[in-house]
DNA sequence: CATAGGATCGCCT
DNA sequence: GGCGATCCTATGT
C-alpha cells in the first residue's frame, strides 16, 4: 500500500492531531535522480495561538507568509544560518499552523542518504534531528511552498504503518524556551520504541 | 542601515 | 557538557 496523503488530510482544524497522525507516514523526496524516503518517527506541532510559532497571533512577515498558505504546503526555513528545517503547513488558508518533522527512519535510497550524511552505515543519528532530516533527504529552502499532494519533488505517503496511542510519547518541544508558558505545551510526539528520535 | 539572535549540529574536551 | 559555525530574519533607527 502506497497512497499519497490528500489535501484534506492536512487542511483539518487540529494541528496536534495531524502531527500525531503523521507518525508512521513516509516522507519522500526526489531530487531528479534519486528517490529517498523515511518513516516519520518524531514531530512537533505549532499552533496559531502558540508563542513558539513563527506566525503567533497572525504575525505576517516575508518568512512566515508561507505558513498562511493552505494546508499541504511545505514550510522550509533556515535555522542558525546552517540548517533547513522542514515543516508541513496545516489547516485552511490564512490559518498559520504547521508540523515540524524532527526525525525519520530511512526506507528508500539508503545509499543516497548515507552519502548525503557522510555515514558508512545507518546509525540512530543518521536521520534523527530536524536539520538532519533535511540533510538526509536533500531538502533545502528551494523546497519551500511546495504542495505535498501534487509535488514531484516532495510528498508524504501512507504505507500502512500504524501505531496505537499507547505507542506514542507526548512531551514538551525542544529549543523554544522563549515561548514562555507555551513552552510547556506537550506538542512534541514521537514513537516510544523508535531509536530514531532526536533526544531520548 | 545596523544589529542581535535563532524550532541546530558536530566536534572538541 | 561546551562552543563555534554561519546567514537569514526581524526589528529598530
Amino acid at each position: 500500500m502506497k497512497k499519497r496523503l490528500p489535501q484534506k488530510f492536512y487542511q483539518r482544524n487540529d494541528v496536534t492531531l495531524i502531527a500525531r497522525e503523521l507518525l508512521g507516514k513516509v516522507l519522500c523526496t526526489h531530487d531528479g535522480r534519486k528517490l529517498t524516503s523515511g518513516m516519520i518517527t518524531e514531530v512537533e506541532a505549532y499552533g496559531r495561538m502558540d508563542k513558539a510559532c513563527h506566525a503567533y497571533n497572525g504575525k505576517r512577515t516575508p518568512r512566515t507568509e508561507t505558513m498562511f498558505l493552505p494546508g499541504g504546503n511545505t514550510y522550509v526555513y533556515l535555522c542558525y544560518g546552517i540548517h533547513s528545517l522542514f515543516n508541513i503547513v496545516t489547516n485552511k488558508k490564512d490559518v498559520p499552523e504547521a508540523v515540524l518533522i524532527r526525525s525519520i527512519e530511512a526506507l528508500d535510497g539508503i545509499e543516497t542518504i548515507l552519502a548525503r550524511r557522510k555515514h558508512a552505515k545507518i546509525k540512530t543519528n543518521t536521520t534523527s534531528g530536524p536539520g538532519i532530516v533535511s540533510s538526509a533527504l536533500g531538502i533545502t529552502r528551494s523546497a519551500n511552498a511546495e504542495m505535498l499532494p501534487h509535488s514531484e519533488r516532495i510528498w508524504v505517503e501512507d504505507r500502512g504503518f500504524t501505531f496505537a496511542t499507547s505507542e506514542i510519547t507526548s512531551t514538551t518541544r525542544i529549543g523554544i524556551d522563549y515561548a514562555e508558558e507555551d513552552a510547556l505545551l506537550p506538542w512534541r510526539f514521537y514513537l516510544s520504541n523508535s531509536p530514531f528520535v532526536s533526544k531520548r
